[in-house]
DNA sequence: TAGTGGTCTAGACCACTCG
DNA sequence: GAGTGGTCTAGACCACTAC
């Protein structure tokens, strides 16, 4: 009683840091703004360079914050809110603004998502790597998988992999009827190889998006999309527009 | 060129060790199995503490396992499928069993709240409190925000904050004819509050589902759920039955 | 080359759980 | 009270960016 917070319990110095620093962020800084650097922020306010970090992190993960190395630390825009879950067809013309082929090969899926498309693990289906892309920044590396039992078609084009293989397969997929999707979203840290396409450090959080396209009560795909999670807001079924939540 | 990686960059240690105890959680330890303590682990790989918490903390964001202060490190069982996105109202009947109300009150929503309400800020409304609990588990805590407009059945009921008032709450809303919603999801960290009702520590990843219930082209309710991002996996789309992507 | 954030160390003490 | 994970320090060096 009559101590100077409700709890007794005492605040870490990186959680009070996080507030006031989140506290100045809105009132002193705008969108885009350098903040001091590590160092001096850490003098300022008396305490360890590492502890000083581990409040900026959290404002980060919050997408509060931007840090880039060798450049400095910046206010962050509010998040983008990014449609993942509208009822078109995430292969539809009217997603290639959005979404770019990078390209496709032939290769056996994790078994994870072998177990999914409902084929024997080891077996070699089509993959197309996509990337993206929102107010010219990357935003997301998708990777789909489609057993060739879904797209006939491509064995007789014959085409070598590549960017112009990977629009090919997407121009089969469109003449699937289409019967629904499932999507499920979950946290994780970006591989090397996407954190790269994202223009972020391995293992920076992302969330993992994966869909299940089905036609016929059949597998016809599999996505596994990975969104950076500092930057974006997935919203479903037309959520777009909705401002974020305090 | 002949060097042990492809890459020429050097790897750092905590990401190395990631993968390395990666790959001996998936051969070697069972599902619930307590792990070596941290200082035991760090002198078995050579590295200081800290940099071991750094790979530990990386499984922990990815689901992988589960970390408890004075218990210890345990091997996470696989993230659980949530439902949030399904056809269902979010207060049916049919989710009594997942979803407790704790208790109800009238207050000013915050101003991003007051926006998607499309009330002026500072005007009080029902707020409700909810716990999401799934195999005994707390997995999510909710803040529903409700215009007293929404339900003008209520201030007859004249009933004091509680848990009752929660649930007389809920029972008006249900004479309410949806029409649809819109939902978002982001990266977010556990406010104190919160993080208690998860049996988490304030600043834990969790992932903020916030929803808006619109009928007749207005806004009936807003819901912000905060889910716990180490051990949920959102559904959408009647995807709960999916397994996890690799 | 100077300055930034990213990684790493070797300690210390604290808060919590449990026998 | 013993043992665990959580917090914190004061340094050091590295990788990257930009001038």
């Amino acid at each position: 009683m009559g101590t100077t917070q409700l709890d007794t319990v005492p605040e870490p110095k990186y959680w009070h840091l996080k507030t006031v620093l989140s506290d100045a962020l809105d009132s002193e800084f705008a969108v885009g703004e350098i903040l001091p650097n590590e160092r001096e922020l850490a003098a300022r306010f008396g305490v360890a360079r590492a502890t000083l970090r581990q409040a900026l992190e959290q404002l980060e993960l919050e997408g509060r914050l931007q840090r880039r190395r060798g450049v400095g630390t910046t206010v962050a825009p509010p998040r983008v809110g990014v449609a993942v879950g509208d009822r078109a067809h995430s292969w539809d013309d009217t997603d290639e603004a959005a979404w770019q082929p990078v390209d496709s090969a032939e290769a056996a899926p994790p078994a994870a998502i072998a177990r999914l498309l409902d084929v024997r693990p080891g077996t070699p289906v089509h993959t197309v790597r996509r990337t993206r892309v929102s107010h010219g920044q990357p935003i997301a590396a998708e990777l789909l998988y489609v057993p060739a039992a879904s797209v006939p078609g491509l064995a007789a084009l014959d085409i070598p992999p590549g960017a112009a293989r990977a629009r090919a397969v997407l121009g089969e997929l469109r003449r699937v009827e289409l019967e629904g999707r499932e999507q499920s979203v979950e946290l994780g840290s970006a591989r090397a190889d996407d954190a790269k396409r994202l223009d972020r450090l391995p293992g920076a959080p992302v969330l993992l998006v994966t869909t299940r396209y089905t036609a016929a009560g059949r597998t016809v795909a599999v996505a596994v999309a990975t969104y950076r999670a500092d930057t974006c807001r997935l919203t479903f079924g037309d959520g777009a527009g909705m401002v974020l939540a305090g």
